[in-house]
Formats: structure tokens, sequence, C-alpha cells
RNA sequence: GCCCAGGUGGUGGAAUUGGUAGACACGUUGGACUUAAAAUCCAAUGAUCAUUGCGGUCGUGCGGGUUCAAGUCCCGCCCUGGGUACCA
């Protein structure tokens, strides 16, 4: 029988199901290994080919590690809630559950044709109840934590009021946004609702308000980090700033921690300097600022605390409270007039005007802390609210933004660090010796923040602090499609459900639309009431909750009484590779290790950090093709043809090309100037024809067809070109205005340009993996997609390199089967060339597929079965051996292979092959012999020969009297085994 | 602007980490088999000069440098892709 992948792969892929091939267990001698996949998110469209990119490449390596004798944990699931469904089910009416799990389906089927070794039992889906009663719990526990920063972790709430109850909160360090001191008594003097109110401002999950990116295409608040741009990553909606009362997570309390921990991770450095740039700690003192005439301080916070004496001048953001408070009659006017302006203005707006500066002067004046001297308060746009305390001490001299500043609005500069040309522009680097500074004259900028910082606490003007960009993270979404925060309300102030009483499972509702009041959709469910009196929380959590501790679930799936149990966190530990897209960098990546940070402080797991080891696949791209289409024009006295019924043209790619040229360089090569004027001449042909037909279609019009030679590139649907050729038959038949089109070809053929992008269905070049497993099969899919380049690179997608693999498939098929197509191996011992191929190949896939260099091991399987062939080698040990190694890229024709071999187990519980170094020996070595750098020639040589020998038989060699011409050589340099290089 | 990643044939990409640049494939061209096609197999394929042949020269984004030897290391640029954006 040929090789004929449906009737195989179809077969194993029962098999494996049936027989619950890779059930994993969670208890086993053996070590653990934890390799996982991001989960997707189902949507609508299903996979495209460059989806399973990084599952294929997991799947190897998870078979490959069980080959090698390892328990693998290689789970897969859902990411089931989410926007896209939600928006379905808004226009459609269909209930986003509905949609989710047909999606789901669709998925399902997909991933299966393609042969992944998932343990399909412990399949989550975040939008399952049964887990999202976990996410729920989790969120009762960070509710119920409060962050206690001399011990460095999350602490129970009931901790804390009891400290409250002893000595009030003045002496408690911890991570808070309460601003009142208040004494024990006090505190006991409250009634409940105080209390409680209090404590929303110490616990990790909290209910605050607080300034959120609210976007109203998506009627719902979002995360910094679903914000790009200052629109929504999801849809593209404008996004503004506003204050609401929202639920967030005290992710800032974890910040040092995220930062810290990130250092020892196998993950990229790249990634590792998105999320320390994201988290972006800085250090410095925050400093305060008496201001005349005005009880109130300004504090700052300022990483140059050497430079003190450099401030001429201080900026309050325009949003600052302070501003109204301290603003003279005089210039009340003017700044009320600012404020409005800037807050009128959108984020985008504000970051689109960087370059523009632009602030109003109050009027006030602040003391310096050392010198007392006046110092004037301005405000700007460019200070920040949101950072610090909204405020800055400015010191043109030494910061670009307040130089720019202070020379737009004429303040004086104070030079403090010398080095620079204050002159010319700032000098902002941290290094020189301070200059008009008083006690810190003289003084290195280093040693200058120490000084400065140790004064100011003396002085109780200041101390030092360190600060971060991360803000806490919002955890509110006025949406339905979500889990629903277990909270409900009594006199306005949050509760949460006990834990016996979860799942809160999303109620029914008549449309997926916020209320009429304004309500998100939850607020539908009239009848959805806690005990049936109190109103439940109506906002949901956002997409990336359930995805933050999923790779937990995956080690006790199946677990009803618990999250997941001890034993089984302990056994599988850490993920030990994760594999995903670069896109979850500052999102999913920094909450997952927030939540894990979480669980560990609370004593769930023994583990800080959720993977050792990151991959970020790279993205396939599409490549679509391109037709070039000549402008037309008619030309006409009186009345015109149609121009609808012109028939465009188009030319070929190199056509194209040659128009293009033509315009750019002055002179074309002769060759190229008789093409250029013989494709005019099929133009001008084209228009006369066209023209002849026209004046007998309509005799009563006048005009001229016309072709320029101006061209707009048109996509085209790559289902319609092979190799760049188009199939000018199905191009004319893809729609009425094509029908007629006229084409100036190279050789008889159309063909078309190309162009890498994003694969989307916009530009007719999105690839279907189905399609590819129905002609080829999954085993050349999963080659070929490894085979396309190294993994964390992007790269396109060219559907024509995959007869490459396929042609493999069949002459490894060839190996063990005759010219009659039986299955057919020779026993006895293999010949030591069939050895040495075989060897080299176990030697260099098992690298390779350690350092995940996918794409070279499938070079080396080609390599070896085309010296298997050469050796018309079937011998059974070598068919077998290679067999085994490549189960783990191609596992169906594994199977059969394996099975025609006798086996009656699946393969994929055989171990990997054992490579033996005696078989790679060689007697000879064929020396490269270079002449000053350039190789000349090939001298072959024992292998085990002396250096010495070597140099002389080189010399004496034949052809080295040719190069050395006479001369003795300066040098000769032996490398054994490697290279000879004489330098004359 | 700043921080990463990357520039190698017509294309995707190899290169034992300083040692034969272009493995392996795609594509192209020519050939074999066939009534024909498919499939399969064989050969050529970086550029250029020369050609009867041997062959020569150039060549890993650009310009320098280190070295017997550089795609690989160092210095200075250019370009592409990604991230980020007044963070005090």
């Amino acid at each position: 029988m040929d090789y004929n992948h449906k009737i195989i792969e179809e077969k194993w892929q029962k098999f494996w199901k049936d027989n619950k091939t890779y059930k994993t267990t969670n208890e086993s001698d053996k070590e653990k290994f934890y390799v996982l996949d991001m989960f997707p998110y189902p949507s609508g469209a299903g996979l495209h080919v460059g989806h399973p990119l990084g599952y294929i490449a997991s799947d190897i390596y998870s078979r490959f590690k069980k080959q090698k004798g390892f328990n693998v944990l290689h789970p897969m699931g859902y990411d089931s809630f989410g926007l896209p469904a939600e928006q379905y089910a808004i226009q459609t009416g269909q209930h986003p559950a509905l949609t989710t799990e047909e999606n789901i389906a669709t998925y399902r089927r997909q991933l299966d044709q393609i042969g992944f070794s998932y343990d399909w039992d412990r399949e989550v889906r975040t939008s399952d109840p049964n887990y999202y009663k976990w996410t729920q719990w989790i969120f009762i526990e960070l509710f119920n934590s409060y962050y206690d920063i001399e011990k460095d972790k999350a602490v129970s709430i009931d901790k804390l009021i009891i400290i409250f109850e002893k000595k009030g909160n003045e002496f408690v360090n911890a991570c808070h946004s309460q601003e009142e001191i208040f004494t024990a008594s006090e505190w006991s003097a409250m009634n409940e609702k105080d209390q409680r109110e209090i404590l929303l401002n110490y616990r990790l999950a909290y209910l605050a308000d607080t300034m959120v990116n609210w976007c109203p295409g998506l009627g719902t608040v979002l995360a910094n980090e679903e914000v790009k741009e200052g629109k929504s990553e999801r849809g593209d909606f404008p996004v503004e700033r506003k204050l609401m009362r929202q639920w967030s997570l005290r992710i800032t309390a974890y910040a040092d921690r995220l930062l810290k921990d990130l250092d020892p991770l196998d993950w990229t450095d790249a990634l590792k300097e998105m999320q320390r740039h994201w988290i972006g700690r800085s250090q410095g003192a925050s400093v305060k600022f008496k201001i005349d005439g005005n009880d109130n301080l300004i504090e700052v916070f300022t990483t140059r605390p050497d430079t003190i004496f450099g401030v001429t001048f201080m900026v309050l953001a325009p949003e600052n409270e302070l501003v109204d408070e301290i603003t003279t009659a005089d210039c009340k006017e003017k700044v009320a007039a600012y404020v409005k302006r800037s807050s009128a203005r959108s984020e985008r707006e504000r970051m689109a005007e960087v370059k523009n500066i632009s602030g109003e002067f109050t009027g006030a004046y602040a003391l310096h802390p050392f010198s007392g001297e006046q110092i004037p308060i301005w405000i700007g746009d460019y200070v920040l609210a949101s950072y610090g305390t909204g405020a800055v001490m400015s010191v043109p001299a030494h910061d670009s933004r307040d130089y720019a500043f202070a020379k737009h609005f004429v303040i004086p500069i104070v030079e403090v660090v010398a080095g620079g040309n204050i002159e010319e522009e700032s000098y902002d680097a941290k290094s020189g010796k301070l200059i008009n500074s008083d006690f810190l004259n003289g003084l290195e900028v280093k040693k200058a923040m120490k000084t400065a910082i140790y004064k100011m606490e003396e002085e109780g003007i200041g101390k030092g602090e360190i600060n971060f960009r991360l803000r806490d993270a919002i955890f509110g979404r006025q949406r339905y499609w979500g889990e629903p925060i277990p909270v409900y309300f009594k006199d306005d102030i949050p509760y949460v459900l006990e834990k016996s009483e979860l799942p809160l499972e999303l109620p029914e509702i008549d449309k997926y639309l916020p209320t009429e009041a304004g309500d998100p959709p939850l607020g539908r469910a009239t009848e959805w009431k806690y005990k049936g009196e109190y109103s439940y929380e109506l906002s949901t959590m956002p997409g990336w909750a359930g995805s933050s501790w999923y790779f937990l679930r995956y080690m006790d799936a199946e677990n009803n009484n618990d999250i997941f149990s001890d034993d089984a966190t302990n056994y599988w530990g850490n993920v030990d590779l994760y594999l995903g897209g670069a896109e979850h960098a500052t999102g999913h990546l920094l909450y997952v290790r927030f939540w894990t940070k979480f669980l560990y402080d609370i004593g769930k797991i023994s583990i800080t950090e959720p993977a050792k080891k990151l991959v970020n696949q790279g993205m396939i791209q599409g490549r679509s093709s391109l037709m070039y289409r000549a402008t037309m024009h008619i030309w006409s006295k009186g009345d015109a043809y149609p121009p609808s019924e012109v028939p465009p043209l188009f030319v070929s790619n190199d056509v194209y090309k040659l128009f293009m040229e033509s315009n750019k360089v002055e002179r074309l090569s002769k060759d190229d100037e008789d093409r250029l004027s013989s494709y005019k001449d099929e133009i001008r042909d084209l228009e006369q024809e066209s023209t002849t037909k026209f004046r007998s279609l309509y005799p009563n019009k006048s005009g001229e067809v016309r072709y320029g030679t101006s061209f707009t590139p048109i996509r085209v649907p790559i289902a319609i070109v092979k190799n760049d050729v188009l199939d000018i038959n199905a191009f004319q038949n893809s729609g009425p205005e094509n029908k007629s089109a006229r084409f100036i070809l190279e050789d008889g053929k159309y063909i078309c340009g190309s162009e890498v992008e994003k694969m989307s269905k916009r530009w007719g070049n999105v690839v279907n993996p189905d399609d590819l497993c129905e002609r080829y099969g999954a085993d050349t899919l999963r080659l070929y997609e490894m085979f396309l380049g190294p993994l964390e690179q992007h790269k396109p997608w060219d559907t024509n390199g995959i007869e490459g693999v396929s042609k493999f498939l069949r002459k490894y098929w060839r190996l063990c089967h005759n010219a009659d197509g039986e299955f057919e191996v020779s026993d006895g011992e293999p010949t030591s060339k069939e050895l040495k191929s075989l060897h080299k190949t176990i030697k260099k896939v098992e690298q390779d597929i350690e350092k995940l260099s996918f794409n070279t091991s499938v070079s080396a399987f080609m390599i070896c079965v085309n010296e298997l062939s050469e050796l018309k080698c079937n011998n059974r040990t070598i068919i077998s051996d290679f067999t085994k190694l490549l189960s783990s890229y191609a596992p169906h024709i594994a199977e059969e292979v394996w099975n025609l071999l006798g086996n009656t187990e699946s393969i994929s519980i055989a171990d990997f092959p054992a490579f033996d170094e005696a078989n790679l020996t060689e007697d000879n070595f064929e020396y490269p012999v270079s002449f000053n750098g350039k190789t000349r020639f090939k001298l072959e040589l024992p292998s085990n020969m002396s250096k010495d020998d070597v140099e002389k038989s080189v010399l004496e060699s034949e052809e080295s009297a040719k190069w050395l011409d006479g001369k003795t050589p300066k040098k000769v340099i032996v490398v054994p085994n490697r290279i000879v290089n004489v330098v004359v």
C-alpha cells in the first residue's frame, strides 16, 4: 500500500482516544515535566495555520520528554470568557455560552486532527462554573487579605483588625490607600460601615474611586495593558479617563517581588525587560515644600535629590487638588481656563502633543526647604496626576523637560552639577561634581544623593523613597460574559460570599446590553439577589482573571472539593516550559506571576513563579499575492464610453517592476529598454482593440481607451495563485468586473507580486490547517510548520514549500516498503555506514530538541533518509530507531511503521534511541587546505595523524606546490580534524 | 526619542559558536521514464569574468578594526520588525 495519510491518521487518532494513550497520572516514580501552551480564546474563525505553531513545538517537546523517561503533563483548555462572544451576542441575541460551545467544538476538532498528545481529561474552561467557582474563591481570598510590608507577604485581614483594635493604624506598615490616622479607641467607636470602608483601603481586592480607562465603545473600563495608544486593544475603540468606583487588585504591593524574582527566570531578555519597564521602579526621595502663605505642603518625588539646589520652579499636574487652593486671585481665570482645556483633552491628544509646551503660573510660591527662597508654582500638562504625587520640583539645568519648560516661559536655570553646557541643553547625566549647592558642593552625584537624603531626613524635609510606574489593576468590567464577582452590598458596603456559597453563577438576562439606568448588563437580572435581598456586584471579572491561575488547575483538574490538592501542586511544581505569544508580556504574564505569589503567601502552593522557562513563538505571517492594475482613462471630446465597461488591465510582476524602474533611474539597460518598449506596444495594441470594439458597440459615442503606466497593487485571494502564477481563468470567474480583464503577461503567465503581512481574512491570505491536513496530512503539516524556521522568529507562510516535507515522508515510507508497496525490512546487522547515518541523526535531533531548534532537526531527518535511500537501507534496527526518532514530529506515520515492525504498544511509550559515539568515529578526515585563508583544495588524511605529520603531508602534496609557488610558508596552522591554513 | 530583536542566494532558512558560507528544502532550468499527465528519479542552480579546459575574482546591510582565519569578536553607521512613550 502507498503511504495514505488519511487512513493512517484517522486510525491512530482513534486508537489514542480509545486507549487514552496520553493520560497522565499524578503518581509516578518518574521525574515530572510540565509543558504548557498558553490556552486559546476560542474565536469563531477557528484556527489558521499560524495558531498551531507553538502547539506543535510543545507537543514535540512533550513527546520527546516522555521518550526520555519523564512523566509529562501537557494539558490544553480554553480561555472561554471574553468580549468577542459577547459582542456577537449583542448583535444576534445568541447566548455567548452557546457560541462559545460551538467555537470550542471547532477548535477541538481542529486540534485533534493535528494529532496532539494532550491529556484531555484535564481540560479546563474558564467559563465553566466548576472552574470559575475557584476563580471566585481566589477573589475572596484577595478580599480577605492585606499586604504586610514587614513580613513582605499577604496576611489575613483579621490580623489587621486585631491590630486596629489594639493600636489603631498609625504604626501599621501595610500597602494601603488609607489617608486618615486613627487610634484604637476611635476604631472601636466606629460603626461597621465605617470600619469596613477603612478596611477596603487595605484589602488586596478593593473597591475605590479610581481614575479608570473608560471605553464607551465597549461600554466597560479597561486595565492599562488593555489600552494601546489610547485605544482599546480589542476592537480599537477610543478610551478616556474617568473617575469611577471600581474593583481593583493591589498588584502594586507585589511590585518589588515581581521585579526581583524576574532575574533568575529563563525567559527572554526582551520579555523580562518589558516587564521591568512596565513595573518601572525608580529610586529617589520624596521632598516636602512649604507654600508661602498657605498651610498646605507640596510633596514631590524626585530621582535627583542631589539637584535640590537647582530647583527654580515647581509644577503641579492640572488635576492636582492643591491647584484651586493656592492659585492667587489675579491668576484664577487663566489657571481655570488651562485646567479646563487640559481636562477636555483626551489621553491620546495629550500624547500626540508631547512637543507642545504648555503651562500656567498659579501666582503662588513655594519655599525652598534649605535656602528658604521663593519658588514659583506652575501647573503644566507634562506632569501626570497618576504618577508620584502629581507634582514635581523642576530642575531645568538637569532635566530636559524642565529645561524646555523653563526656556519656553523664561524661568531661571541654575547649574548644580558640573560637566554639561546648560546654555545649549540640560545636563541629565548622573555624573559630575556638585556646584552652587551649599553643603553638597564638591560631592560626586552619587554621594550627593545620599548626603541630600540624609540631611532631608535629619531635618524632616523629606525621605528616601522608591516609586513604581506599575498601577493597581482595575478588576471590574461592565460586561456580561465574565466571572461574576462574588460580592453583595449591604448598606452600600461590599461583603464577599461565603466560600460554601460558590459558585455564584451568571444569571440569564434578556439582552446583553447595559440597563436603561446605565448599569452593567447584569443589572437586567432584577431577581438576582443575595438571599433574595441584597444586590450583587454588577460588574464581572476581566478576561485575565481565569488565565491567572489555570496552570495550577491542570494539575488537579477534576478535584471537586478543593481548588487543587497540595499533593498535586507539590508534585508538579512550576511549569518547566511555557510557550506562547509575546503579546502577553505585560498583561497575562504579570498577573499570573502576581496570583502565583499571592497563592504562595496564603500557603496554597509552594512555588513563587509560574514558569521557569518561557518561550515566545514567532508569528506566522501571511503572504498576500498582488496584481497590478493599470490606471485607465477614456479620452473623449463628446459622449464617452461607460467607464464601467472598459476592461481593466493588469500587468505581470516583471512588467510592473520594469515600469517602476524606468521612473526611478535615468537610463535603463539596452535590454530593459527593448522589453519596456515591447510592453508599451502591447498596451497600445490593447487600447486599439478596446477602442475598435467600443466604436462598434457604441456608434453614437466618441472616444478612445487609454491605459496609463501607473499601477495600483490589488490583493488577490491566494487560493487562485500557485507559485505566484495567477490562475487567469479562476480570476476572470471571480467576479463580473474581472470577466473582461486584460493582461500583459511574461512568458505567457501572469506572475503576481507578493507582500508579507498579517494573516487575515481581509487580505485573502489565510491558510487553513484543515485543507492541509486533508491534502497532505497532519504529519506533513507538523513537520512543515517546524521546518519553516526558528520557533521564536516571525516568518511568512508559503504553502509551496510543503511539498518538500511531504516528499520526505513518502521517501521514508518507501524505505520500508518494496516496489509492490508491501512492508519489507531486512533483519541482520546494520552496516557501519547505516549506523553512522542513524547515530549522527540521533545526536543532532536530541541536541536540537533540547534547545528547541526544531527546524534543523527536520533537515537532519531529511538528510538521514536521503542517505539511507542512497544506501538502499531497509534494515530493521535502523528503521526501528529512526522511527522512534521521528515519532515526536510525525506521530501517526511513526505509529503505523512501528506497528508494521511488529510492536503492539504505542510508540509513545518507547524510549528515545540510544546514541553511541562509537558509530561516528572516522578513520580519515578530509582536510580543507587554505592558503592565506582561502580554501584551495582538500586532502584526505588519517584522523589520528599528528599535527606535524599533517603539516608535512600538506606541504608535500602536489597541490601545495602550485600555491606555494616556490616560496617557503611563513606559518602553518593545523587544527586537527578541522582545517589547515598555510600562510605564505 | 529610548529599550529590545533582526539584516546571509529568486524564496524559507543552515553554518559544530572564530575554522570549507549557502546544509536541508522551495522555485527555476535541462534530462530520464510515460501515448500523455501525475508520481518518481537524475543533473545544474550566489554573482561575475573567462572558457577548449584548468580556473580566477567578488560575496553574509554599510564603513573601519582585531586575527593565520570573521556571517560569527570589537568600534562607528544604515535599514526592518516589536515594545514603550512627558514616570520627575
